[in-house]
DNA sequence: TCCTATCCCACGATATACCATAAATTCCCA
DNA sequence: TGGGAATTTATGGTATATCGTGGGATAGGA
């Protein structure tokens, strides 16, 4: 299964479409569904669309049914992504329609940063994401995120792990 | 698995083409995906490249659902690591294309200089390292680097135990 | 009917494929 | 041991294909 990577800028045509990068279309090439899913990001400030493929919603349910059926925990995040989620199927150039409601949420209007994040993706106003990574920068600053990360991977066993 | 080895200097050429070193492609010739992968190095001051083949993100990236998914923790080291990274492959000849912004981030122009660090490698502007180096070689004077003991490398490999 | 979504084209920018050359290395055989 | 010959590697230029983008046509639903 590809990864999603790196951060690219469209732009939104009047009727709300935009391109979902190359790179990206080429991480769901195997799945099934051709297109992707868009749901609100931050529970508290919808300022941000999550985005994946099908596979991964699929996968994120089955973790789900390990919370107690009916519980509060589980119906909150049903809310929040599955109800609220929009499946968006590409059309014959790769772009997608950005549903109207998402797109006042976030307060995109004539552009949208799809910014890869591995298993998943995001996706911004762009002046509203440069905001939130200087944030993030300057909350990490001294610090180096990626150092223990890295050491995890470098290990030479996970590869049949499971 | 190959490592990465010694250090080389190559041109980059007015459309931004480098060719990655010979031995470096060698290191990952079994990968599926045939290029190589680079995100900005030290998150504070961006003058470097780091760099690595597809599985080692994959298993970075494997590594990474042990965090629960959507945390606040996860989602910053995503951004560092996979918003940040080019994914990008040989041309016929073994060449990259840097992206524009990763050459203006690290002052490369004419020259890169590919660092083989074993699992990884980084890529330089030639000067910039040259400081780097003479540094961390000032820093370390008197002092005689150390690594952990091999015989506790060698431990988790059942292969060849004795 | 009107509105909206999907399809169908067409265009410009740019990345990728395809060539060709030169330097360096390895290989082979005298 | 030395001197080519054949490969590999790095590098440069040109052509082709892909991607993002825009606009118009068509179909379907309210």
């Amino acid at each position: 299964m590809g990864l999603f990577l790196s951060t690219v800028i469209n732009k939104v045509d009047s009727k709300g479409r935009v391109s979902v990068p190359a790179n990206f279309r080429a991480a769901l090439k195997q799945e099934e569904f051709q297109g992707v899913i868009l749901f609100p990001g931050n529970t508290d400030q919808h300022e941000f669309l999550e985005g994946c493929g099908m596979e991964f919603l699929e996968r994120l349910s089955a973790g789900l049914e390990t919370l107690p059926t009916f519980s509060e925990e589980q119906e909150t995040i049903n809310h929040f992504v599955f109800a609220a989620a929009a499946q968006l199927p590409y059309d014959q150039t790769g772009r997608i329609m950005l549903p109207r409601e998402m797109m006042e949420a976030t307060g995109i209007t004539t552009q949208a940063a799809f910014v890869g994040l591995g298993k998943t993706f995001q996706v911004w106003e762009p002046e509203t994401y440069q905001q939130h990574i200087t944030a993030l920068r300057a909350r990490s600053k001294g610090r180096r995120p990626t150092a223990p990360a890295l050491a995890e991977a470098a290990r030479p066993a996970p590869k049949g792990a499971s």
